[in-house]
DNA sequence: ACCGCATGCAAGTACATACTTACTAGTAAG
DNA sequence: CTTACTAGTAAGTATGTACTTGCATGCGGT
């Protein structure tokens, strides 16, 4: 007998059909919603049949899950190498790849964090998951801020608020794109360089300025 | 025989159970989408038959129609008043003001807000409907630091830019709260407030600065 | 008292969809 | 060739849900 898959078993390599399958919910389930999403259109999406899904994932509600946690996985490693400090840099320089780095992150992902926010709204056991990355950028931030206010590059204010301001930029220019297909500028690299200049010439502190 | 009420029907006073419908239905959109929502569901909240939503609206798709329609043209005038331009005004106040009473308007209308954004993924109709809250929003924020550019109290940034600053912020704000039942700061206004400040520093020309 | 209208209640229809069962076909290994 | 396993096909079940029909009830106005 072939083992169902659970989220147990995401350490384990996957054959072909599986990633199908996976991929497919994964797009199927970010655009549609759980509700929304049924396993016909997964099945279809992924060019398998219907059945198959239950005979590898048993139900909705798993593959759900388990296309949530390898998301997960994924992400949280992704997310890692995008939040390796650089000291020694020039704050500015770094604010900026820092938050390029970010925004494409968000891009490739956009789609399923608002599906797992609106999910968890209702299933708290889901929430945690996206507040995770959430959580993870802003400590990060945050504590970037925190060393540059201890630094004196930066004048006292909330280092807290400094990375909510960067967040939200990046978190809504990403949701502009996605949702609106709209960017703020037409250059995407563009438009962040010119908020880390309002965000800069607000931070940096004067009196430490070069 | 009684008329369903369409859209075009807005108009009309309506009596207290239509009013109740509408209430419900509207919460219950919101925090459950449109495949979630059911229509017993909304029947409940409202403390009413469920047949009485047929007779009064029709369908499940009507009742979402007037509902969008009904919100629409209360969200518009509240905005209309919100968005009154303050002119001879200290610059850091009205920014600050139009922030705080913008931040308002998003936290008592987010919850619909989303749930127009993801439908409105699915239903190009209903697109437009939360982007012309948003255009309308940056529109006059663009407008507003064009004027203050010209005017040499800030320096010859893109004004599309200092919108999407103040926008972003203001909407990240109210998803913190709505979504993780978070706040950036503990008082709401002093959040703002803070950011107003490394917005203004970053934006303020300081050549003209007093 | 009577009429008209608004709402509730009971029962039911039609359909979508998650999930099952039983069987078949293909394929890879020994 | 045989065995074991994987995936597809066909058919069906059970449930949830939008929406209908028919009737009862209650209430305000005349």
């Amino acid at each position: 007998m072939m083992e169902k898959l659970k989220i147990e078993d995401l350490g384990a390599e996957m054959n072909d059909v599986e990633r199908r399958i996976l991929n497919a919910a994964m797009k199927v389930f970010s655009i549609n919603g759980y509700k929304g999403a049924t396993t016909m259109k997964i099945a279809s999406e992924a060019n398998v049949n219907e059945i198959t899904i239950f005979r590898k994932f048993n139900s909705k509600e798993n593959l759900l899950k388990v296309v949530i946690e390898k998301n997960n996985m994924e992400s949280l490693e992704k997310l890692d190498s995008i939040l390796c400090r650089e000291k020694n840099v020039d704050i500015e320089i770094c604010v900026k790849t820092l938050g390029i780095n970010l925004k494409q992150f968000f891009d490739e992902r956009m789609d399923f964090m608002i599906m797992l926010m609106i999910e968890g709204r209702k299933r708290p056991e889901l929430n945690h998951l996206y507040r995770s990355f959430r959580e993870k950028m802003l400590e990060h931030l945050r504590d970037y801020f925190q060393e540059q206010i201890k630094q004196c590059n930066i004048r006292p204010i909330n280092p807290e608020l400094i990375a909510m301001a960067v967040f939200s930029f990046i978190f809504q220019s990403s949701i502009n794109e996605k949702i609106f297909e709209e960017k703020i500028l037409i250059d995407n690299k563009k438009s962040f360089e010119g908020y880390t200049d309002i965000l800069m010439r607000g931070v940096l502190n004067i009196n430490c300025k070069n």
